[in-house]
RNA sequence: CGGGGUGUAGCGCAGCCCGGUUAGCGCGCUUCGUUCGGGACGAAGAGGUCGGGAGUUCGAAUCUCCCCACCCCGACCA
């Protein structure tokens, strides 16, 4: 491809609207241009790299058996009553104004419905189909470029089976499967485990990047590979030792004391000695949640502990259920249910609120005096805290999810009526498994983990080009003629060229292919040609060989292996 | 949806507080000439509903009100 004719518009200046360097970068080399709030367009250069992901993503997907459909972006909102997904995703799903349509932002209903009454007898499957296909999300608040879009591609799979056996192996196919997708996309990733969350289901793994500009937080073991959502994780870590005597409850007067950081330095003690209570209401009633000194409560773990709906109580509800303001909050006294974080279990001698406004007590004995006290896993794990597994630091970072899997079960085919037939001849619902990849994630993903300050920093695999030649000079005829036989000769030997054949200056070339990040630069400028020789420069390493004319493609060859 | 911010040429910005010529600057773009291995130089040009609407005023990019768009933080997130 020359440059000259070639659609890339490349950018000096970063773009005032991006922040992280994926977006600036695709913004920069022309890859993408944002349409509208989370839409982007693709342009040539960045569609490239798209196709790149998406031919990996099919090989390993037809290479598990799966079948690639392609499935319409809009769908009668009728099919979403079926499963009530319609209010399950609320605003999120985009509703066509002028027809009873809907804009698909994922495929489970469709691909439900090409199954059921088709797929009658156990002799129908298993089947895996998938489809590469644009999503459409009103997500409240897009950000960081492609990584989250109110629209975005997303190869979507759907397995069927007849027991959950088969499932097992369908999911199983998956997950290697994905893990070939990745590795073969040069991207560091790790999985995380289940959690199952609202969709339903028994198992499900995210496949995530370590990533300032990731929406999720996540504790991971670098030593043996645990790693879960910040949701769910766990750590090793000591509770609270209990003292061999424990002391009186005495009631101590606090005049505005408010938080642990005032009491510990009203009474000069240390946060460890301090209980922090927080009330939520569950259901309509109250619960007291005690954590130690000032660590926060896991509002996730908190939630799937109590069940049902948990909201913090509102402050005039404090004084009524407690009989003391925010601050002076205490598991002494209080009437009703007590739930505290681990790292508190039996302690003693703690000092807390003593649901009496201006009043704390210390000298407390969760043993003795909260007899019905209930202990959870209530706190958010950190990092440096020890591996459940093997006991090594866990890392707690942010992430980006680039792909799910997830077992179903049941779920759509109940509620969509798709059910099969047994050898026995009785109907059950087909037992499904989905699977998404984010396709534009997995671009910016890359792009976030190979750039350096002049740009991208692109593999062979996902590289729009191999080799990006420059004509340093394109007035001198001996270097276009040089140029341009390198250009056909790479060419045909299968090699994919992006050939900068404009009239500008060196450097103006030299920074703009360093922007794009091509592995392979081949430079042909007047100075090496008097010697017969071209410049070929890997992008990653900065090395430069000088080559003869004649050895170009045995080098190259050698040099993007 | 809450908090903060921005909107002026393709991109990056100044001007606005304190209203008053023809709305500037850098990059980019066009033409000509010079230059040609790390974002060149000279000369001449083109390019603007100052986000939109209403208002105040003799006069609005500038003041007031409403709306819209976009960014950041938070909430939300199959």
């Amino acid at each position: 491809m020359k440059l000259s004719k070639y659609f890339v518009p490349t950018l000096k200046e970063v773009p005032n609207d991006a922040v992280v360097a994926s977006h600036v970068l695709m913004l920069r080399t022309g890859m993408v241009r944002m349409l509208s709030a989370g839409i982007y367009s693709f342009l040539p250069l960045g569609y490239r790299v798209i196709k790149k992901v998406s031919e990996i993503i099919r090989e390993e997907m037809d290479a598990i058996g799966g079948q690639e459909f392609h499935l319409p972006g809009l769908s009668p909102r009728e099919i979403w009553e079926e499963t009530g997904r319609v209010e399950a995703f609320g605003d999120i799903l985009f509703q066509i104004k002028n027809r009873d349509y809907v804009l698909a932002p994922t495929h489970e209903e469709i691909m439900t419905y090409h199954a059921r009454n088709v797929m009658k007898s156990y002799k129908d499957m298993p089947q895996i189909w998938y489809q590469i296909q644009t999503k459409f999300r009103n997500e409240p608040r897009p950000r960081s470029g492609v990584i989250r879009g109110r629209q975005f591609l997303m190869k979507d799979a759907y397995s069927f089976d007849t027991s959950y056996e088969n499932l097992d192996q369908s999911y199983g196919l998956h997950d290697k499967a994905y893990r070939k997708i990745f590795d073969r996309c040069g991207i560091k990733y790790f999985v995380v485990g289940a959690s199952s969350g609202a969709m339903g289901g028994t198992g499900s793994e995210e496949f995530m990047v370590q990533s300032d500009a990731g929406e999720d937080t996540v504790g991971y073991c670098e030593n043996c590979g645990y790693a879960a959502n910040i949701e769910v994780a766990a750590s090793r870590i000591d509770v609270k030792k209990r003292d061999e005597v424990s002391s009186d409850v005495k009631e101590i007067y606090t005049p505005n004391i408010k938080s642990i950081d005032e009491l510990c330095g009203f009474l000069n003690i240390d946060e460890t000695q301090t209980a922090k209570s927080r009330v939520v209401i569950n259901d309509g009633k109250p619960v007291l949640v005690l954590m130690l000194g000032n660590e926060e409560v896991n509002e996730t773990k908190l939630e799937s502990i109590l069940s049902g709906n948990v909201r913090p109580a509102h402050p005039e509800e404090l004084v009524e259920i407690s009989g003391a303001e925010a601050g002076s909050i205490g598991p002494i006294g209080f009437k009703h249910r007590i739930v505290a974080d681990l790292r508190l279990k039996d302690a003693n001698n703690l000092f807390s609120g003593a649901n009496k406004t201006d009043y704390h007590f210390g000298g407390i004995d969760l043993l003795r005096d909260v007899p019905s006290i209930e202990y959870y896993d209530l706190r958010s794990v950190q990092s440096g805290e020890g591996c459940t597994r093997c006991g090594s630091n866990l890392a707690v970072f942010s992430a980006i999810e680039l792909g799910h899997i997830f077992k179903l079960g049941t779920k759509y085919s109940e509620a969509m009526g798709a059910n099969f037939l047994d050898e026995n001849g009785e109907a059950h619902p087909i037992i499904m498994g989905s699977y998404g990849i984010g396709v534009d994630r997995v671009v910016a993903c890359f792009i976030e983990q190979n750039h350096d300050d002049k740009g991208i920093v692109w593999n062979k695999t996902l590289a729009p080009f191999d080799v990006h030649l420059i004509a340093l000079n394109m007035k001198k005829e001996d270097v276009v003629k040089n140029a341009e036989s390198i250009y056909s000769k790479l060419i045909e030997e299968g090699l994919e060229v992006l050939y900068d054949d404009r009239e500008a200056q060196a450097g103006f070339k030299f920074n703009d292919a360093d922007l794009l990040g091509m592995p392979l630069q081949i430079v042909v400028g007047e100075k090496k040609l008097k010697e017969n020789k071209v410049e070929l420069k890997v992008r990653k390493t900065n090395e430069r060989f000088d080559v003869d004319v004649n050895n170009i493609f045995e080098k190259v060859k050698e040099l993007l292996m």
